[in-house]
DNA sequence: CGTTACCTTGATATCGTTCAAGTACCGTGG
DNA sequence: CCACGGTACTTGAACGATATCAAGGTAACG
């Protein structure tokens, strides 16, 4: 396991996605002088504006730099499923690689800041920088697997531990970015998109934050922003049954590394 | 698109990871060899029996030839969330490759056999073979979408649509590999699966199958194994809110295509 | 031939939804 | 600076979808 803190001072991991690719491997100059060339192209998104559309062609591939964005499917009548919160680090739309029309949409809820990119560069750092390849493979499992948490949590836990897993889940993964001051991080999403993403409605999950904040596991400011304290973390884990291993903060196994070196 | 029935009378594509990748490119002779070379070895699986577990470490990928299964998350008070079927076609545990330890399991519904390979293997692939590279992160791409959509229903979807839609993908999937003979099919699953994969109770699966029924647009043989007709598509796919399009079956575009032939 | 695993069905309980009303804060135009 | 309209948050009451519990049925299996 990485140290985060020294991870985040490491002044050649100078963006989120070198800093996301430099948590799984060591980057050498030229692997982290070409990610610098491709995040040059710079895009700004105003708040609330969509990036993708359900059932829109697309080409480019987009990695953010700052901001948050929501990922969501919506059925004909409207009903939508929140997939995932896109924070600085991940990617958008990496499947224009291989599909030509994305079956989801996606749409920032702060503004944002953007690189973007062809998806044919891909193939080139396959060919070239394999283990920066392997790194991008490892950012996608874990948006899988995080995907896999989520299901479960949506099909199987109740009103209660969803809530205060979702919860734990945004915090750990905001503390790993540096986005969060220990205890207490800005929540820039409405409880609608809260319910979205919990399969809940609003009046619902409003309850259930009262309800945890009634335990003494949070505390909440929603005006101006959204403002949330985990007052007591260990309490909000159990109630979440919270487990981090599915977030995989880890290096790449041994072996894969070797079997890189291996290589060149 | 590409049609079914002359894909799997080609004769090329003799197995199911061929005609798999095979969907998505166009593969060379070079290629089918590595690929037989890769489905060398072999396994094979009682019924239900656990091929991987959550929580355990592992290193190895497998790939079905033939046989069910499921892959699932457990709570630790047994509560359990299917996440997806594996089918013939499908890799297991590629993520052995970045993580080493798993996040979920998988275990065999029927009799199944399996080849298995290194992960280190796809460092290979990745320089050697760029357009085996590629359908294989169509694949992963593919099982995403499935994936998100399962999340869309579990979410979103009432007990009758989400029923309707697991039945009509199952069926879907099956015909394209060949294992649904027109409109009925075996499910090798029981109810206490598809509850699993709903976050259903079983109790309530059996009246969305019995409504389905009397509505219709299935029928049903439980005994011995559970088979299923599709008596009305139209009608169950109406009824489920189905749209084939996040199965992207469908080949790579072109652009990717013609960035692969200038690179060689 | 008894045991087991699965399916089926009914009665009751509950979690979460829906609907409705009310509140608080924000940005905007006068 | 204030009035206004909008968006989100909040809360209660009634309803409904789905769970739970319980009992019984039936084919398969040793």
């Amino acid at each position: 396991m990485i140290h985060i803190h020294e991870h985040l001072k490491n002044p050649r991991l100078d963006s989120p996605l070198k800093r996301k690719l430099g948590t799984f491997v060591d980057l050498t100059d030229d692997e982290l002088a070409m990610l610098t060339g491709l995040e040059r192209g710079r895009l700004e998104i105003p708040a609330r504006s969509d990036i993708l559309r359900q059932g829109d062609p697309y080409e480019k591939v987009y990695m953010v730099k700052t901001g948050w964005a929501i990922r969501y499917k919506s059925l004909s009548d409207g009903r939508r499923q929140i997939v995932n919160f896109v924070l600085p680090g991940d990617f958008i739309g990496f499947n224009a690689a291989v599909f030509m029309v994305s079956d989801f949409s996606v749409t920032s809820t702060t503004a944002m800041t953007l690189s973007s990119f062809e998806p044919e560069i891909f193939l080139d750092i396959m060919a070239k920088f394999p283990k920066v390849c392997l790194a991008i493979s490892w950012c996608h499992a874990q948006e899988d697997s995080v995907l896999r948490e989520h299901l479960l949590s949506v099909g199987r836990r109740s009103a209660y531990e969803r809530t205060a897993h979702l919860l734990v889940e945004l915090w750990r993964r905001l503390t790993l970015l540096g986005l969060a001051e220990d205890e207490h991080f800005q929540l820039p999403i409405t409880q609608e998109m809260l319910a979205d993403a919990l399969g809940l409605s609003t009046a619902h999950v409003n309850r259930m934050l009262q309800e945890l904040r009634l335990d003494g596991l949070i505390a909440l400011t929603t005006i101006p922003a959204t403002k949330i304290s985990i007052s007591d973390s260990k309490g909000l884990e159990a109630a979440a049954g919270f487990t981090e291993g599915y977030l995989h903060f880890t290096e790449i196994p041994q072996r894969m590394a070797d079997a890189l070196d291996a290589r060149t």
